[in-house]
DNA sequence: CGCCTGTTTGATCAGAGTCAAAAAGTGTGG
DNA sequence: CCACACTTTTTGACTCTGATCAAACAGGCG
């Protein structure tokens, strides 16, 4: 299937929006879309990977497995997020879909020549790089010296600032985008504890849940000096 | 002081090795180099930093500090390796001297200049912070559901990579670049346990020590697959 | 309705943290 | 070169948090 970039919902925040209109009609040319349903891979670590892609809707997750085959989650990708590692020709961990989502794909040897023609694309794919190394320093932060509560906190804090339209202020309200058992493989716990710390920051007022995904944050100022 | 690009350590493998001859020459006289010494802060998280750099000799650590002032470190850069974030105009971690240590330092503007005209130095950039990025899910998996002991043979691992000039295989002997604290601190253990581990696995065979910072890999099989 | 997956809660246990002190290094000045 | 002070590392005893094992509970969907 082609692109449409006409209609394309991250045509404006996508890596591609530096791009001007006819530049990007072009790359688009080049590319196409795959649906992935949940659970579904997009790259298997080890893979040789020749291809790269913006995520359009849904959400992802970079995972490892350690030697027992326990998944850890190392980063979450979000639309209009970038995924393929342009200077490794290996992947080095796996890219899965955590709902069903829709990607825009290009092969490396296509973006590497709009790399080579739109330095302003290179601009964009480096920023973004950072971003997702800030947001990987984060989570490596996060479970620092703190209890498991306070680690969920964080968390918590984290995935409604994602979630918030606006990017300073967490969103009040939302939706979990992932399971409990993510939560824990995100963190380095496990379920019963992530649970549990749910439980607790409820009973404390910090938070009360609306079904078993949805989230009000009561007291956000609680978490945020958990940072 | 001016730089001396003809004798500098990294001229072959620092970012603006990507340059010419001459287009290096230019952008060293925008910039000049400083020395740091042990603890010495070249970034303070929140501040306002209008330069990067590159580093010449020495070490440095990324670190965050959480509400009770206990510090982690996030990362360490070696010779080569660039600081600063480019699109962000405030750091938003500490970035402190490991060991006496030189630096090459760019006024932002001057290095923004420079991109403008060298989008090659603009890839360099990019390929850096993939390898950051890389390098920072590295730390995270470690910290997976593994033993502390594991979490130290594999740190022990990826310093014996970086000390290592060939870049797959690690290093048979090395010095450790770091403290027990500072172990500790990428680990989230506390120094005891850091301590206690590497004890253990001196014990197994799986490593010697010579003085205290001295490690040699007797069996670096039994490191590798921890990972 | 019953099955399956995901979540919550409970009881027990082991591993890492904490507190404390000895031992080994490091550096300084006499 | 040695004596002394200071820092870093190692070791020990005890505690407590989070993992483990187990079971009840809640939704979603055929």
């Amino acid at each position: 299937m082609t692109l449409e970039c006409a209609t394309c919902p991250v045509r404006d925040s996508a890596a591609c929006a530096v791009l001007s209109e006819e530049d990007r009609e072009k790359l688009a040319r080049a590319g196409r879309t795959r649906e992935l349903s949940r659970g579904e891979v997009l790259f298997a670590a080890g893979e040789a990977d020749t291809v790269c892609a913006t995520l359009l809707t849904g959400a992802l997750k970079v995972t490892s497995h350690d030697a027992d085959g326990h998944e850890r989650i190392l980063a979450l990708i979000h639309p209009s997020g970038f995924i393929g590692e342009m200077f490794s020709p290996f992947t080095s961990h796996d890219v899965v879909a955590l709902t069903k989502s829709r990607l825009c794909i290009f092969a490396k040897a296509d973006m590497e020549a709009a790399l080579e023609r739109h330095p302003e694309l290179l601009r964009a794919l480096l920023r973004r790089s950072q971003e997702d190394l800030h947001r990987s320093r984060m989570l490596l932060s996060l479970g620092s010296g703190r209890s498991a509560q306070d680690q969920v906190g964080g968390l918590l804090l984290a995935l409604a600032q994602a979630a918030s339209t606006s990017p300073c202020h967490p969103a009040r309200t939302f939706e979990l985008p992932i399971t409990r058992g993510e939560m824990a493989s995100m963190l380095g716990l496990t379920i019963e504890t992530v649970s549990r710390a749910i439980t607790t920051l409820e009973r404390e007022g910090t938070i009360r849940r609306n079904g078993t995904r949805g989230i009000e944050l009561v007291d956000p100022a609680r978490l945020e000096d958990l940072v």
